[in-house]
DNA sequence: GTAACTACTATACAAATGTATACTGGTATA
DNA sequence: TATACCAGTATACATTTGTATAGTAGTTAC
């Protein structure tokens, strides 16, 4: 069986492959969602209540900001704080580590505006 | 209407978000089905041909490699070389530009690595 | 002539994900 | 007493995504 490539002389087995695919997966599950994105995105720009999340990002549903804010807050990437206020305040922040991840997200904004401007082009030609 | 923030600064407003939210979003949907990483993972290691695939990924059944073989394509990822062979082979192998993607690809492992561990941490306190 | 090889495609179904719409409980204001 | 605010939840439905299983066409080996 064939396990060294002759180009990278990296060995190709299933405990290699695994050691890339499963911690990607797991960054790219933390994200998956219509609505994450957008939340994360609102949430760059300092600390929102729920209603403000609601009217900040169009077309969301109060259930899915509700389910998308909760696995936020599950992988520690978003605090949620309640105020005793009438009638009370929720306030939702991006913590340290949210903002660890947002310099990966800064590298797939960065690939992804020129993969936009690279698809745009061949468009134009076709 | 509030539209800087005070610790950051920076502007929220929905041109701001979506010139964050539309290029990730693109990077993301390149490696949305369940698939993609483990075609893109054994792609890493040199071309292969379907059969190749098929065996080196398992539980994959044709219909969903042929599909997201079909989708990297589209997007430039990968190549589909045909030869005129006895039976035919078709070769897939990574496009520079999907070598491009890998480095985004490497920044999305090593974050989720250590987010990993942090997690597996946590369970052990708990 | 029949079985096996390659690289797929077709059909039907199951599971996961997202949407629409309405509703809850507590407080304050008119 | 009626209405509005906040931060959600409940239920049913629609859409998207993935699976299971079988079949295609062309060639070669037995």
């Amino acid at each position: 069986m064939k396990t060294i490539n002759t180009e990278t002389g990296k060995k190709h087995t299933p405990q290699a492959c695994s050691q890339f695919v499963l911690p990607v997966r797991d960054t790219l599950d933390l994200l998956s969602g219509k609505w994450k994105l957008p939340i994360l995105g609102a949430l760059m720009f300092g600390k929102k209540r729920f209603k403000e999340l609601e009217r900040d990002i169009p077309r969301i549903t109060p259930r899915m900001l509700s389910k998308e804010l909760k696995e936020l807050e599950d992988n520690q990437l978003v605090t949620r704080t309640v105020f005793d206020t009438k009638p009370v305040t929720v306030e939702y922040e991006m913590t340290t580590y949210g903002k660890s991840l947002e310099k990966v997200l800064t590298a797939m904004k960065d690939w992804g505006t020129q993969h936009r401007k690279r698809i745009m082009g061949k468009k134009k030609q076709a």
